[in-house]
DNA sequence: CGGTACATGTACCGTGTGGTACATGCAGCC
DNA sequence: GGCTGCATGTACCACACGGTACATGTACCG
């Protein structure tokens, strides 16, 4: 901070903001296929093609790096369900279906084994990861309350009804990573389904 | 390996066999309350009173302690279960109950955000915590498919049925420990069992 | 051309790590 | 007593890490 003094964080927008998010972007990649988990600036930079002074440069420190790592997976996540919620005209049961098969593609595990793995560091303290925990549920349930209460669900059971959705499809989703076995999970799926629109 | 010798690692029962599961369940504690992430041999011999050498001395190295850290705990959820095992004479829906309930005891918070940020970690890859993964599901299902079966479910449901309750109770446990909201997770929990046994 | 600001690289530093070498204590046994 | 074997401690090593100091480019602006 004495001399060089380095631009260091600076909202959005500037002539380097490109290369910041283009920075995180790479880094994002990085972590979603090597976890968070023994990331270090060097392996990371020599990763994504830039010398890890460069991500002190950018980014400050790497705990900021690593928090704006964390919340650009988020986005990414958040931006898969406003993808799922633009799909109008389909019964309930079909829209659940297709979000289930969409969340289970096999091209989003690593996503998805990401986003466990940050649920998981969070759940244990790690700072840069806590902050996750307070939208991890309320983001999504919001509009899934919503769909059960545009559903005809009465609000109160509806509120129940989707924080138990969401749990189950996480659980399965934490049984699918761990087994492999798409298929058990499906059919456990089909299950949850049956028992949650009523058989047919 | 070429002076000393280190007895190292000699299966159980040896006369230091005592100290080792000593040091490993004084290690679980301490990771339970920690976390398992930014474990370092230091740390945690000066946290259970003894050098990082010892562990060394007793371990060989940092991963087959991680190893057998992982182990225990994991067996401390075993033991949790077969203890909910032998609770003859109550409903099934009861006995779900009475499961959930021990479940979301408060003291057992530490082990459950351990489970899952192991969970987590073998997901990602650690390999100390890879092997875990075997089992993670199919030793709770197995269980909980023989309580289905005696239940009256015939056997191809019955594992579905078991599958999902085991993912249901896990996602509904994540939510807990990410919201802390007791009341509106138990609320969750009480409607699928009015899906999962029928109103009542 | 000169100069100012920024992007990037290289070299370095202090620290904490896992692991090793070696010394010391302490028990049992001849 | 003296020896042998194990438990434990102290001191150390090499290494990788995050972070810093400083130099070098490189573009734009006068």
């Amino acid at each position: 901070m004495t001399s060089t003094g380095d631009s260091g964080s600076e909202g959005a927008g500037g002539k380097d903001g490109d290369r910041r998010a283009q920075l995180v972007d790479a880094a994002v990649d990085h972590v979603a296929a090597h976890g968070i988990g023994d990331l270090s600036l060097r392996g990371l930079g020599a990763a994504i093609g830039v010398s890890h002074r460069m991500l002190i440069h950018y980014f400050g420190s790497k705990e900021q790096l690593l928090v704006e790592i964390v919340r650009a997976s988020e986005q990414r996540q958040r931006d898969l369900l406003s993808r799922l919620r633009a799909e109008p005209g389909v019964s309930p049961v079909d829209a659940a279906r297709l979000l289930w098969r969409q969340l289970t593609d096999p091209q989003l595990a690593n996503q998805e084994r990401l986003f466990f793995e940050i649920y998981g560091q969070a759940l244990r303290g790690r700072p840069e990861a806590v902050p996750v925990l307070d939208n991890l549920v309320s983001d999504w349930l919001e509009p899934l309350v919503a769909a059960e209460v545009t559903a005809g669900t009465d609000p109160a059971t509806a509120h129940n009804r989707a924080r138990l959705g969401l749990a189950t499809v996480r659980g399965l989703l934490l049984d699918l990573l761990a087994t492999g076995d798409r298929e058990g999970v499906d059919a456990a799926m089909e299950e949850f389904f049956r028992l949650y629109y009523g058989p047919g």
